[in-house]
RNA sequence: GGCCCAGUGGCUCAGUUGGUUAGAGCGCCGCCCUGUCACGGCGGAGGUCGAGAGUUCGAGUCUCUUCUGGGUCGCCA
């Protein structure tokens, strides 16, 4: 039966006990990780967020009462135990930061039974992740979670500090705010005193962070939930966090400053890694030539190599055509992979199909130096002494290619680079390599929509030196945009914002807006700016992400306290739901009746 | 919306070409054990094989449908 803890207070949590500690009289209290009976004396491994540590009951040092509720513990049973710090006099546990002592219990109760749990509480669990969601609240127990949880809170508390320091004003703007339907879809929520009206949860503070510019504040930062109603993937939740800043009086390269320095502390002080600075850069152009990718994992080479004029001519259709409308050839070299065998080269022929690819041409290079490919009956010798010579094949070397628009090429050829370097094991997730990747195109047309959107947002600047081809030529316009780029990932992401109305009418005029259509969705942001507006350029991290790679996981769920499954629900609370009628009623909201308490 | 993977005691898995009573490890329950820490010893309980339909003399195994979870393409300014 459960026991009130009245008249003790705990003293220390499990680790935070030491040798220092010996002789000392402690209180603690904590769940009962394993309990070890050998009859006379009963070991229990006690665990709290900071770890464990072994309390040894012994019926002359606790008393009989007190004893014969040692052996009824069980796991996960909370405990409050009083007892003395000992040296060990068996052995010492290594695997234990408090392995070199014990707590001798002198008191002992019971403040919680617990049932058998569903999973075990351990380490690196194995366990199915629908369990672990429904059961949320035990596997948020575990200790690696917890461990994220607490860098997390770590890296967010840096984070603050060092904003702080720098001259940031951590600003809350709104989160029932007004729908944009520019970009993701919005998460919207029903007015009950203006029915038929909504609200939408922002999908980032972007125009509120602006006026917070033309109001003065002139360096805002804020973490913040952000939602977007999209299918979700291993790095992405409906509902995340973003570290938002934005800075007046700045350029492109202010900007950059004043977040390599956050990234280099942050980096250090979670994890002690210390990031060497400036970080590189790299434009979007020279990104997708040399990655295929405007996120390039730059761990690992196997860059892109542009083959184009060397095939334009040769005797092989596929490449030759391709060349001859306007594509090109282009391949990356696979070291030491000549000997892949067939079924890992036809998996890899379906991998690059799924992003497009019409087929994979691929030319191993013999270790005698003779070649086996899969076009090499189309072309002479001397056209594939140039090919291996130009992609630098070496004996032992597997060359692969891919023929098509440009845009399939980088994708095909930049996702096969990933897949082969996963497979290869040359991923390793104690090198960080960050890359801030700039000048990325302003626009980029919408074959859905047949016009032009926005790469990033509608309030980016364009380049100064490309301005004067908005009208000519916008799809060559590049804007005043950056990423940062960790390991292949894109952790964050900023521009420095138009604030000179001329150009945000053109940028509107070209988006395809009229006058009545942009002050319709943004106008209190294009009034703003009537009256006065600085200069200012801002970026915002996922913060999900950027914890997801400190912490080595796979994926946010693991650094999220209640992450939703794939189809945005969640096993735990089972949101979303239905509602009641009354509910409905008062947001004048009605539903097709086959629609209510369905799923989908 | 498309494609791929998984689903078998509480957990993690095995289960051959379709063939007797579906197994293992851990966990759980009982008894024993005074230096264990992956404790040990003895004994025990626990399964609609995700669900439904079909093929078959016979289905965990084959077929179809469906549900759940994960990955991914589309989508994510």
């Amino acid at each position: 039966m459960a026991e009130s803890m009245k008249g003790l207070h705990r003293t220390h949590r499990c680790t935070e006990l030491s040798n220092r500690n010996i002789g000392e009289t402690v209180t603690v209290m904590g769940w009962v990780q394993k309990s070890r009976n050998k009859g006379g004396i009963i070991f229990v491994d006690l665990r709290d967020r900071s770890g464990i540590i072994q309390i040894i009951f012994e019926e002359k040092d606790v008393g009989s009462a007190d004893f014969e509720k040692a052996e009824q513990l069980r796991s996960e049973y909370v405990i409050a135990v009083v007892g003395r710090v000992e040296a060990r006099s068996g052995a010492v546990n290594q695997a234990l930061v408090t392995g070199d002592i014990e707590i001798r219990a002198t008191g002992l109760r019971i403040l919680s039974e617990a049932e058998v749990p569903p999973f075990p509480i351990e380490e690196d669990s194995k366990t199915k992740e629908d369990l672990r969601l429904k059961y949320r609240f035990l596997d948020l127990r575990r200790p690696d979670l917890q461990r994220n949880l607490m860098l997390r809170s770590k890296a967010a508390n840096i984070v603050r500090q060092f904003l702080i320091e720098e001259g940031f004003i951590e600003i809350e703007t709104p989160v029932l705010t007004k729908s944009t339907p520019e970009g993701a879809r919005d998460y919207l929520v029903p007015s009950r005193i203006y029915p038929g009206k909504f609200y939408a949860l922002p999908q980032s503070p972007q125009l509120f962070k602006q006026l917070l510019m033309c109001a003065g504040y002139d360096r805002y930062f804020q973490i913040v939930k952000c939602f977007r109603d999209e299918d979700l993937r291993a790095d992405r939740q409906p509902e995340f966090t973003q570290i938002d800043m934005e800075l007046s009086f700045v350029d492109v390269d202010d900007v950059i400053s004043v977040n390599e320095r956050l990234i280099q502390r942050l980096f250090k002080e979670t994890a002690g890694i210390d990031v060497k600075l400036p970080i590189p850069r790299m434009t979007y152009k020279e990104a997708m030539e040399r990655y295929g990718s405007d996120k390039p994992d730059i761990r690992f080479g196997m860059e892109l190599k542009n083959v184009s004029d060397i095939v334009k001519n040769c005797g092989f259709g596929v490449f030759a055509s391709v060349v001859e409308s306007g594509g090109s050839v282009r391949g990356i070299n696979a070291k030491g992979q000549a000997e892949m065998p067939r079924k890992k080269l036809d998996a890899l022929t379906d991998f690059a199909k799924g992003f497009g690819a019409k087929g994979l041409a691929y030319l191993a290079v013999n270790p005698d130096g003779t070649y086996k490919s899969s076009f090499a009956k189309f072309m002479t010798e001397e056209e594939l002494d140039v090919l291996v010579k130009t992609m630098d094949g070496k004996p032992g070397d597997l060359l692969l290619f891919a023929a098509d628009k440009d845009e399939v090429v980088f994708d095909v050829l930049g996702n096969l680079r990933l897949e082969l370097a996963r497979n290869l094991g040359l991923l390793d997730k104690d090198d960080y390599k960050f890359l801030w990747v700039t000048e990325f195109p302003l626009l980029e047309f919408s074959e859905e929509e047949n016009r032009y959107v926005a790469k990033h947002h509608p309030f980016t600047m364009p380049m100064d030196e490309d301005i004067h081809m908005l009208d000519t030529d916008p799809g060559k316009v590049r804007a005043k945009a950056y990423d940062i780029v960790l390991n292949g990932t894109e952790i964050g992401g900023g521009s420095v914002r138009i604030h000179q109305s001329e150009v945000q009418e053109k940028m509107f005029e070209v988006l395809g807006f009229t006058k009545e259509d942009a002050y319709e969705r943004f106008g209190f942001l294009l009034n703003a700016f009537k009256y006065g507006v600085p200069p200012h350029a801002g970026l915002a991290y996922g913060f999900d992400r950027l914890i997801m790679l400190i912490a080595k996981e796979d994926n946010i769920r693991d650094v999220i306290a209640f992450p939703k499954t794939k189809d945005a629900s969640c096993l735990m609370t089972d949101a979303p739901n239905v509602v009641d009628k009354k509910q409905l009623d008062e947001l004048g909201i009605q539903l097709k009746n086959q629609q209510r308490g369905l799923r989908k």
